[in-house]
DNA sequence: CATGTCGGATCCCGTATTCA
DNA sequence: TGAATACGGGATCCGACATG
C-alpha cells in the first residue's frame, strides 16, 4: 500500500532531516527505485522534498518546512475514517477541512489509505453490520433503542439520538444524546445487543461536545509510559498523538498515553519488540516480562 | 499497476597530481 | 607554494524491460 510508505517517508524525514534512499529502501524492504518512485509522487502532490546527489547526500525535505503534523493526529484519523466510511453525512466541519488537506497531498485513491479492521480480534463480522445501521440512523435522524451492558456488565435499556460514530483503540463507539438520562453519552458498539431503529426522528442538537475522557472512563483504561528508541520513530509517529510525544537527546521517544486494560495492551507492548526500551507503570512492566519468561519456556530458550 | 532489475548518466566531494 | 586539473568513489537519477 504504497500511500502509507509516503506517509511514513514524509515522517522518518520530518525527524531525520536527512536519509538516503538506500536506507529508505531498507525499511521498507523494496528497491531503490521504488523510493525514487515515491519520492516523484509525493514531490508531485506538493511536498517539498528534495534530494542532494553525491557523497553525504540523501533525501530531505526543504528546510524550514513545517509539516502540518495535526494532519495524523487521532482526532482528524477518526474524522477521516467517519468520512470515509459515511461520506453522505459530512455534517462536521473538520473532516471537509481534512479531506482537503489530504486530497491536496494524495490526489488519487485515498480509499485505501487506512484500512478499517472491524474484527480486530475475531470474526465479529456482524459488528459492520451494526456500524452500518447505525450510520444509517445518523444519517436520517432517526432515535435508536438497544440493550446495553455498561463495563460493570449491569444492563441497561437506553433510547438515544445517535450524533456521531467514533473509532478508538480499535473498536467503534456511537456519540449520542441519551433520552434516559437526559445527556451525551459514549456507547462502545460491541456492548449494544438488540438494536433497533425506530421510526422516531429527531431535530439534531447543535453541539456535541468532544468526549475524549468519555471514551477513555468506558473503556478501563491506564496510563502507560513507553520508552522507544530512535529506530521505532515511524511507529511512534504512526501510532501516538503528537501531544503524547516527547524526544529526548539522544533521539529516542518517550511516549505517554491512555491504553485499554487487558492482553490487546500487552501484545501490543511486545509487538514493538527491541525498540521497546522502558515500560512503566510497573504492573504493566511484570506482565510483559511475564509474557517472555512463558515464551521462553515454550520454546525452551535456555535462561 | 506497482514493483524489481539492470545499466548507465550525472553529480558531488575528497584526494592526488600536475603545472606555473 | 598555490592554483588548476584529473581521478575515483559514493550517491542520486532515469529509462527500459520483466514480472505478478
Amino acid at each position: 500500500m504504497p500511500l502509507s510508505r509516503h506517509f511514513e517517508i514524509v515522517y522518518m524525514l520530518l525527524h531525520k532531516k536527512k536519509v538516503t534512499a538506500d536506507e529508505l529502501a531498507a525499511h521498507f524492504e523494496v528497491s531503490t527505485r521504488t523510493i525514487y518512485r515515491d519520492i516523484d509522487a509525493l514531490s508531485a502532490a506538493g511536498i517539498p522534498i528534495y534530494s542532494s546527489r553525491g557523497k553525504g547526500g540523501g533525501i530531505s525535505l526543504m528546510e524550514g518546512y513545517v509539516f502540518n503534523t495535526s494532519l495524523l493526529s487521532e482526532q482528524e484519523q477518526d474524522d477521516i475514517l467517519m468520512a470515509l466510511q459515511s461520506v453522505a453525512t459530512a455534517t462536521i466541519p473538520q473532516v471537509e477541512e481534512v479531506l482537503s488537506k489530504l486530497s491536496r497531498l494524495f490526489k488519487k485513491e485515498m480509499e485505501n489509505w487506512i484500512e478499517v479492521d472491524f474484527s480486530p480480534w475475531g470474526s465479529q463480522n456482524s459488528q459492520r453490520q451494526l456500524f452500518t445501521l447505525i450510520r444509517n440512523a445518523i444519517i436520517t435522524n432517526r432515535v435508536i433503542k438497544f440493550r446495553y451492558y455498561n463495563v460493570a456488565g449491569e444492563q441497561s435499556y437506553r433510547s438515544i439520538e445517535p450524533a456521531k460514530l467514533l473509532f478508538k483503540d480499535k473498536s467503534w463507539y456511537v456519540e449520542g444524546y441519551c433520552l434516559n438520562t437526559e445527556s451525551y453519552r459514549v456507547f462502545k458498539i460491541s456492548r449494544m445487543k438488540e438494536i433497533v431503529v425506530t421510526e422516531i426522528s429527531y431535530e439534531p442538537r447543535t453541539v456535541v461536545a468532544a468526549t475524549d475522557t468519555k471514551v477513555n472512563d468506558l473503556l478501563h483504561t491506564i496510563e502507560v509510559t513507553l520508552h522507544i528508541s530512535a529506530q521505532g520513530a515511524y511507529r511512534v509517529y504512526d501510532e501516538f498523538a503528537e501531544k503524547t510525544i516527547t524526544q529526548r537527546e539522544d533521539g529516542s521517544y518517550t511516549v505517554t498515553a491512555q491504553f485499554p486494560v487487558g492482553n490487546w495492551l500487552d501484545s501490543y507492548l511486545l509487538s514493538f519488540g527491541p525498540l521497546l526500551i522502558e515500560v512503566s507503570p510497573e504492573q504493566v512492566r511484570t506482565r510483559i516480562l511475564s509474557h517472555l519468561e512463558t515464551m521462553k519456556r515454550n520454546l525452551n530458550v535456555p535462561l
